[in-house]
DNA sequence: CTGGTTTTTTACCATTTGGTAAAGTTACGA
DNA sequence: TCGTAACTTTACCAAATGGTAAAAAACCAG
């Protein structure tokens, strides 16, 4: 039989990590084609059959990312809390959010760069990780919504448009520092303006 | 001197129209870096050195593209009309974002590409045609706020959330669709979601 | 120390890719 | 209809790129 995966040494965990550091950011500027083997080299100060001898190849390395940094990406969603206040889960939710779009924009634009392209090695994880975790909580913001906790709206569209507003501040930097410059008071107002407007949103009418 | 370069022929018109057609339908598909010039060749017909006997290189085509919808991509924004009432001149602009995302998915996922990875052919046509045009209709919306006729928010977050929102369902369609599935039925869901969402965080608090 | 295992390096290769040269073909105004 | 300019096709090329083979070096358990 073919021998078991041994435990990885020290030296390899390292320099996987090594690895994966310098590709998650040339592949979340450049995307998947736009980054070359010997870049990744280069930024890791490693040699490109160094890197095929730790992955197997350039793609393997691609998936290897998007698997380890889902998991992370979504932990947000996951610690929202079905018994906390319906009000305030929410808007904790949506305030990790926009911090982890301010402090992990180069995760941001991985994903952003991979689902722009139709997802072609992502699609099966969205449909066995991220779909049965969105159902879960689409149900959760339903019940809050039943109980006139929350206003009520569609639930998915409502995550939809929080993952569209968090992420739009990474994704697309490039034009957002073009049009409203001076990144640490454009971030604070960001925060502040997402906050209010999903606030708003969220407040169930007084009937 | 130089030549004047000659009217184009009708040949010329039609050729570099196919080209850029099937060049959008593959940039916005695979980026720029993703796409060969051999594939565009064959998705309209042409061979290789005719591509190049119409635009100079690759690159030329992807700008010409960028260059070409631009104007279009942003004329929502330009039809706002200062003189109307605020909250539907604000809904239509949104409405016909909505309808945009829906019907030029492949034009949405263009400048998405582009702009994810830096916006490297158009940060300065950001800077000359995007950001005067930003900064006129956030001084439009300002006023519009200043008189009481919206909610009072800072304008340009406004904006911002209004891109994020509708240019997410066509950027990101594999993933949305994967997490709700039925084209048609979410289109619907989505438009009224949209409007009902800014319809509410744009009406101003009756004081 | 030492012998085998893991890791790194050098040299190399086949394919892909953007682009060119030039011959061949078509369109079109005089 | 004829000649020239516009357009298309074939054959080709150099550089880039993902990846391999195998020797050299570093590591480490006994």
């Amino acid at each position: 039989m073919t021998e078991p995966p041994r435990k990885p040494s020290r030296i390899q965990i390292e320099n996987r990590r090594r690895i994966r550091d310098a590709a998650l950011d040339l592949f979340s500027k450049h995307g998947f084609r736009g980054t070359t083997l010997d870049q990744i080299a280069d930024a890791c100060g490693m040699h490109k059959p160094n890197l095929i001898y730790y992955y197997d190849s350039k793609e393997a390395i691609h998936i290897d990312l998007l698997n380890t940094l889902m998991i992370e990406w979504l932990s947000p969603l996951d610690a929202m809390n079905p018994n906390g206040d319906p009000l305030e889960e929410m808007l904790g939710y949506i305030r990790r959010k926009m911090e982890m779009s301010r402090l992990y924009p180069r995760e941001s634009r991985l994903f952003a760069n991979e689902i722009v392209q139709g997802a072609p090695r992502m699609l099966p994880h969205l449909e066995s990780t991220l779909k049965p975790l969105f159902d879960q909580q689409c149900a959760v913001i339903n019940r809050w919504m039943q109980e006139g906790k929350l206003a009520t709206m569609h639930p998915a569209h409502l995550i939809f448009s929080i993952w569209a507003i968090t992420q739009h501040y990474a994704d697309f930097e490039a034009q957002i520092s073009v049009l409203l410059p001076g990144d640490d008071a454009r971030a604070r107002g960001a925060e502040s303006f997402v906050e209010a407007m999903f606030r708003k949103v969220l407040t169930p009418s007084t009937v």
